[in-house]
Parts: C-alpha cells; sequence; structure tokens
DNA sequence: TAGCCTTACGGCATACGTAAGTATA
DNA sequence: TATACTTACGTATGCCGTAAGGCTA
C-alpha cells in the first residue's frame, strides 16, 4: 500500500463519484478504478458499493475514510515538525 | 512523498548504515541512498548527517523518525479498524 | 441507449541493479 | 587501501491514458 492509494480514496470516497474524483486528481477514471480496486484486494476488504448509478461507501470504506485522514494527518504533522525544527536544515538543536 | 520514502527512511535511521538498511529492505545501496536524497529533497531538510566512517541523524532526523512511527502506527490503525470493521467484506452496520 | 465503472493493451515514467566514482581514515 | 556513500547508465517494473467492454435503468 502506497499514499498513492489513500489519496485516490479519499477523493472517491468524498465524491462519491469516480469521473469527478478522477477530475480532482488529473487523472482518468481508468486508473483510478484499477487503484481503488487495488486497495480493496490489498485490504481484503470492500470499500464501496458500485451499483450502476450510484457509488457508496461501505460500512469498512466509512471507517477507513476516518482512518485515512489521520494518515495524513500524521504526514502534514511530520512535515511541519521538520520544517520547525530545523529552518536552516542544519542543527541547532533546542536547548 | 510516499511511503516508500518513509520506509527507506526509518530503516536508515535505525541502522545508522545504509548497506545494512539496504539488505534489511531487501534492496540495493544505490536506490536508498538516492531516495533518501529524493525524501531530504522533497522536505527541504537534511536528515542525515554523512561523514564517510558514519552515518548520523540531524536533528530534524530525530524528529522526522518519531513523526515517521507516528505516520505507520496511522496506516497499522486504519488497516486493524477495516478489519474489525468487517469481517466479511460487507455492511454489518453495529448496533 | 445513456451513464458509469471495469478490462485490455501499449507507451512512458521511474525505481531498481550493476558498476564506476569520490572521499576519508 | 579499506570502508562507505553517491553518481552514471541501462533495464525492468508498473502507472497511466486510450479504447473497448459490461451492466443497469
Amino acid at each position: 500500500m502506497e499514499l498513492r492509494h489513500i489519496r485516490c480514496f479519499i477523493a472517491v470516497a468524498e465524491e462519491l463519484h469516480f469521473a469527478r474524483a478522477a477530475e480532482r486528481l488529473h487523472i482518468e477514471q481508468s486508473p483510478l478504478s484499477r487503484t481503488i480496486k487495488e486497495l480493496e484486494s490489498h485490504l481484503a476488504v470492500q470499500l464501496f458499493e458500485r451499483t450502476t448509478r450510484r457509488t457508496r461507501l461501505t460500512w469498512a470504506g466509512e471507517v477507513f475514510l476516518e482512518e485515512a485522514h489521520r494518515v495524513f494527518a500524521a504526514i502534514d504533522q511530520a512535515k511541519a515538525s521538520v520544517k520547525a525544527s530545523s529552518p536552516l536544515s542544519t542543527r541547532p538543536k533546542p536547548a
């Protein structure tokens, strides 16, 4: 699993529409569909319920959405901490 | 930034030795070195101090290591939650 | 048949491995 | 000269886009 999978998942989960999610991600529907499928396969869980007219989150999908946001929160936090810790990329270890 | 970068970083940060870290990751030193360089470049921060005889974490590196573990903790949590929420990949929304 | 997701397939980007390079003790 | 990281370069993996397919209302 890579962040790419989670990014794609969040887009689809929020749009509930593969075409719009793909547009938002600046990729095409086809690779997006595959990426979601890979993620579902990796987690061994179905994240979306695809009827021909509607895409909905399964319960597992709703749970994963919340956790997915936390992953990105952790990444943002990591970036922020690093930036704060080292404004000059050197080693000003605080007292 | 992808998880690959963070995985590689953690290995080097824990081994403090590119060759051993590479072995642990089952890749060669060369791509590992590049991946770390990409990460540093992306974060605009130096994470390791490479002398010819020794690899050490910079202060920013130490900070990032802690955060990096949180990222993977979040991912593990996500996997665990999904698994718990959906033993059968269906939608047994708890009462 | 119109809307929406998936599968098939080929091209391209990029991640990897091998080998050579650089630097210090 | 031995140890350890980096750079150069060719190959292979895999991600993406185009196009065709399948399914339901």
